[in-house]
DNA sequence: GTGAAAGCGCTAACAC
DNA sequence: GTGTTAGCGCTTTCAC
């Protein structure tokens, strides 16, 4: 069972090969100048021959550049989710770093240790991709304890204003939230309903303060679990309300759901009910009808977020933010009320 | 910019607060026995007090048990991919494995050498999720190369029978198609035509051999890249098509895109045509129409990966496949031909 | 039970 | 340009 196998070519092996000392490998393989072009390309025969391939964990240990980033998150198959670690991964392997991920249960309660262990060592690089309790406890502990090596992503800001810019990446969601609030209310709906995902606060106050701004009193926000189902179950009693005639979701899903809802409800959309999601799912725009939402970038927030954390490993220029920023979009199933 | 801070806490550190020496802190953070009890608590208790974290580099250049895994894949944000993922995190954390995921551009060339340098050393492991070109190739490298500490999911047999039961998992998808393929034959369709998903050729080929078992000549199958409006723009021909009356989707996503080009041209479903996915994403069941779709479990096979990775590595008693049989799931997508 | 010595594969600092 | 030496933090092996 076990999968022994003869010892792995090093170091040594490809000096003695190539008649030169370990070191000399060592620059050629880190291209390091001064070595004789000569030099170098016996060595790198060498390392071709003996198919020799470095070890990353000695060259961590020996302090080289680590070149290596754990993401903490919860749950990887979530959209958001998955395409912020996409934009991360695509960044990473660009910069030839190589990415760790590290996934935590959200129905755990976790020490501070637990969240530090999983780092390959004391103030390895980590980027946090937070949308809910755990990994927002993550995100604050790790940045509390290493700051020069943590970065975050998706988390609500702290409240330090703009001294988190330097470490924590977020969309504006708060402001196209509003907007989307708006958009409905300009069009003649006397008031928007809110189904609500977990976390995502930002989300819910702008939806508010767009309201207060108009000087109506906002409903009761109903909550929702992440799935489809859940909200499906959760806006049962939104579309069978004829009151109710437009509804903003914390996300797609959601969106999905209450459009499942409201079928099942008989009400029709976008005649009866509006219904307006979050995030923007490639299948929002093919769906029947297409889903009028909220364009938001993670694939660009996670590349900004590798961008951030390397500038602050091995400085360089300062990067500058290159994710779009959220937008509404307006697709079919947003309309102005019936008369 | 830079991030040093002082030097991390190490086993010496450890040990001399504990008042012994480094190896019996050793021999306590791996749970060995041969350590007195008091001995035990007093070292404890100083790892508490410093915050002593080990270093995972160091651990596994010592020649310490490696638990660690490297996923190889393409696509972190595909459904079955992402799913397969969270399986393979799920159980991986639960044996206190890290995951390490190296992500490959499915559009680029590889050579040996790119794919043995992904793993952190010679001979790591590996479980690499297969399905397409790329994927295919570093699963036949890694498993030529270290056949011991390697294990895939996801790819197309290479054709060894029973031989690659040791270390290839994949979901018997050829049967499924077949069967939903006859599920539709036997309401009546004349023909069925197959909407193609890269790679998937089991899929193409259930679905072949049950028309070709019906006595049925198959139509052209019509190839479509993996996006849902890659889908919708190669189905247009079909959907325009009267006498096409039912379609197999090589997943969801496609089925998704099949459906829009079908209400576009303005036919209904499943009146005009019968719309059947595969995959059963969790949205399948919400849509409206609700999918009729294939249920494949990804996660049970991320999960079944990488227990059988385990075993390689470790031994212990043979894992028992844990993951559900793809199945037909029927919705309301499907129906009879109208007469 | 516990400690001392050696070494994993590599890079850093220094010599030449 | 190149070689030598000394660790990085840990686990192993072998003493006691």
């Amino acid at each position: 069972m076990s999968a022994a196998g003869p010892r792995p070519v090093s170091i040594f092996d490809v000096a003695k090969l190539a008649g030169v000392s370990h070191q000399t490998v060592s620059r050629v393989i880190n291209d390091a100048p001064m070595v004789a072009d000569a030099t170098r390309a016996r060595v790198k025969a060498a390392i071709a021959d003996l198919g020799y391939r470095p070890n990353r964990s000695a060259r961590a240990l020996a302090g080289g550049a680590v070149r290596s980033v754990t993401v903490l998150t919860t749950d990887t198959s979530l959209y958001g989710t998955a395409e912020t670690l996409r934009g991360i991964e695509d960044a990473a392997r660009a910069a030839g770093f190589s990415v760790l991920i590290s996934v935590m249960d959200p129905d755990q309660d976790y020490s501070e240790a637990d969240i530090l262990g999983r780092l390959s060592h004391d103030g390895a690089a980590a980027i946090v991709i937070a949308h809910d309790e755990v990994t927002t406890y993550a995100m604050r502990v790790l940045h509390e304890r290493q700051p020069g090596t943590t970065v975050a992503t998706g988390g609500e800001h702290l409240g330090n204003g703009d001294r988190d810019a330097d470490w924590l990446i977020s969309l504006d969601d708060r402001t196209v939230a509003a907007r989307a609030t708006r958009y409905l209310l300009d069009m003649g709906h006397r008031t928007v309903h809110y189904l609500a995902i977990p976390g995502k606060a930002s989300r819910r106050t702008g939806w508010a303060e767009a309201l207060a701004a108009a000087g109506i009193t906002a409903p009761e926000a109903v909550d929702s679990g992440w799935s489809v189902a859940a909200a499906a179950e959760a806006a049962t009693g939104l579309v069978a309300d004829p009151a109710v005639t437009a509804i903003l979701c914390g996300n797609d899903d959601l969106a999905f759901g209450v459009l499942h809802a409201a079928h099942r409800a008989g009400r029709s959309v976008p005649g009866d009910l509006s219904v307006v999601g979050f995030d923007d799912y490639p299948l929002a725009a093919y769906h029947v009808p297409p889903l009028t939402t909220v364009d938001l970038d993670f694939r660009g927030v996670g590349r900004g977020a590798f961008d951030l954390l390397r500038y602050k490993l091995e400085g360089g220029s300062d990067p500058r933010p290159s994710w779009r920023s959220p937008e509404l979009v307006v697709r079919e199933t947003s309309g102005p009320p019936r008369q």
